[in-house]
DNA sequence: ACTCCTTAATAAACAGTGTTCAATTGATGC
DNA sequence: GCATCAATTGAACACTGTTTATTAAGGAGT
């Protein structure tokens, strides 16, 4: 499939490595048929990206037990997250690139993909419903789930030594900390009962 | 200058509108002539970013006024960054776009702009310093930093309507305030107490 | 076996890109 | 007038995304 000669590629050129002819090229195909199947590059890019949201949600669900506490749940998927965009990074990296066509904006499936990543942070809020309406988790898990892929951006495509010594896993806890201390969930007790990786 | 001419192109068509040639064309020169001044178009790319953070750091730092709250000041500064985003998509854009070629980095006189950005973060937490080490100051502000900007991203960039009916605005809102919160500042009585438009 | 039709695939072309460099200009000093 | 030197050019190279007329292949119907 050609799909798999574009993350082949990607992953080992990176994005802007990416071009028709070399997809073509690795799958015995001329640029043409390329475009048979594909309106253009920008759209096999973003079933590409689809197919990373996909493994994202996959490697996040993972970790993720159905049960547990919101703090243990966040940490875990905040790690995973990082994990993922450490050791893919090309590929998490074109999941940014990519910028949608003037006008119309993503599909829906794809959007649909997206929020279902958003939903495992929402997923683990939701022991707060005694405390939290339904939309204020909501909000809650997509702040939280934008800030950490801020973080997660800056250290890995700014590759900056501006973040005072911190591991990007330790800024993701430094906010998921805080942020649900504000939010009503208590620290537990020991601040180091959970290492980062 | 030619630094004015890529401004200006990239304002009007975006990070991908701009060529070399158009560069080349808007100031009444050729190529050639631009690869005598810039080592590459990338190089052309990282000044016209160096000059659209310090517009950045002027527009922040007009805003915050030398004594005050962390909070007002916080959600102060995420304001003007929000508006410059919005306002001057394609050149905040383009911050992100730029990708630092294969092994070295972003330049000393990038990263120091970078860092002055920040800094004015990490200023509005200063009166915590009797509460927290300077350390813990710095990190909570890159942290905190980061996140704004992840959420920035993530509306600007996707422009997605899965925030739950959130602005940009009160998303960063929520951030700082529960964090702050976790991080020992009291949030006011009222929370009514700014608009956020 | 011989058409007819559809489908798959191609090669070539077009306009654009970043980048380089031999050749040309213009002005200066002598 | 002539030589020198820097600034500037235009043409070239190897790419890029995208389109399209043309070819090849394989059945279906007679």
């Amino acid at each position: 499939m050609a799909l798999d000669a574009a993350e082949r590629i990607v992953a080992a050129d990176g994005y802007p490595g990416l071009s028709a002819r070399k997809v073509a090229a690795a799958i015995d195909y001329t640029v043409g048929t390329l475009y048979l199947v594909f309106a253009n590059l920008n759209d096999l890019v973003l079933q590409v990206n689809g197919r990373t949201l996909d493994a994202l949600f996959e490697r996040m669900a993972a970790v993720a037990s159905p049960t547990g506490a919101p703090r243990g749940k966040l940490l875990a998927l905040a790690d995973a997250y990082i994990a993922y965009a450490k050791n893919e990074t090309p590929r998490w990296n074109m999941l940014f690139e990519y910028v949608a066509e003037h006008g119309n904006g993503l599909p829906d499936w794809y959007l649909a993909k997206l929020s279902k990543v958003f939903g495992l942070a929402e997923e683990a809020l939701r022991p707060l419903a005694d405390r939290r309406t339904a939309l204020e988790i909501q909000q809650a898990a997509r702040v939280l789930w934008a800030s950490v892929h801020g973080i997660c951006m800056l250290k890995i495509r700014q590759r900056m030594d501006l973040a005072g010594g911190q591991s990007t896993e330790e800024m993701a806890r430094m906010l998921i900390d805080n942020f649900l201390l504000g939010f009503g969930v208590a620290k537990p007790a020991s601040s180091k009962d959970r290492k980062t990786g």
